[in-house]
DNA sequence: ATTCGTGTTATAATCTCTATATAACAAATA
DNA sequence: TATTTGTTATATAGAGATTATAACACGAAT
């Protein structure tokens, strides 16, 4: 799995590591039970700070999606609340449809957003 | 327009602003052409600095959403670039997206969610 | 047992962002 | 003229982000 950061967006490191993370397990390009690279591997890699690599880590532990084993370093572990995270997605949806909805973006326009990032999950 | 800012919240104080002002445009609370209080005016009333009030108002410009007139203040005036909105809300789709695949929310369950959201634009 | 690789924690320096506080300016309005 | 717009300029304080070293505890491998 390729990591790609972009040093001059305004959006932190840590963040869109965290970012990229979630879209490849959403694509299975990492699976569940796949390890990460450890956070002084990972960090060598991009060029950055072993800390924020181990801020994206403590992000995904937060959130769910990976669990932290001395043994195996981080591995893919979804820790399942569904009714949370059917939540959660409602009040960052709310906002981003919202800003839509001012530029005239129609519901059938959001479907077929959903439908086409939907497909590349294999 | 009630606004409600959370100052415990870890989202910058302009940025719930931001997000308020458009789902309020969103949900017809305010309408194409209504003018937005003073930054002086909505920073009293909320209890906070003028400067962050302009900030919001900033960015709200930069994204097309108001315009900023010295007669008569903030105006929500649409500037629109249906294009570039489509792949700004696909990009942020994206995210919101692959983190509830990773939680197992289905295609339905995320047309759910839109539908909900959709029903309170009247 | 020693060595090595895990995550974890601590401390500190630096930089940027956030928010506040004053203050002033130019343009439009009353 | 006096007031109200947005706008800009400084300065300060605090929080967050990133980097840099360093050390610790645990498990695995030699």
């Amino acid at each position: 799995m390729i990591i790609k950061i972009d040093f001059n967006s305004s959006e932190a490191i840590y963040m869109q590591l965290r970012n990229q993370i979630i879209m490849g397990v959403a694509t299975s390009e990492i699976h569940e039970g796949d390890s990460l690279p450890s956070v002084r591997q990972l960090a060598e890699e991009i060029g950055i700070n072993m800390h924020t690599v181990n801020k994206a880590y403590a992000v995904l532990r937060e959130e769910g999606i990976i669990h932290l084993d001395r043994r195996r370093g981080a591995v893919i572990a979804i820790d399942m609340n569904k009714l949370q995270a059917l939540e959660d997605m409602k009040c960052q949806l709310a906002v981003v449809l919202a800003k839509g909805r001012c530029k005239n973006i129609t519901k059938q326009e959001v479907y077929a957003l959903v439908d086409e990032i939907f497909e590349e999950y294999c």
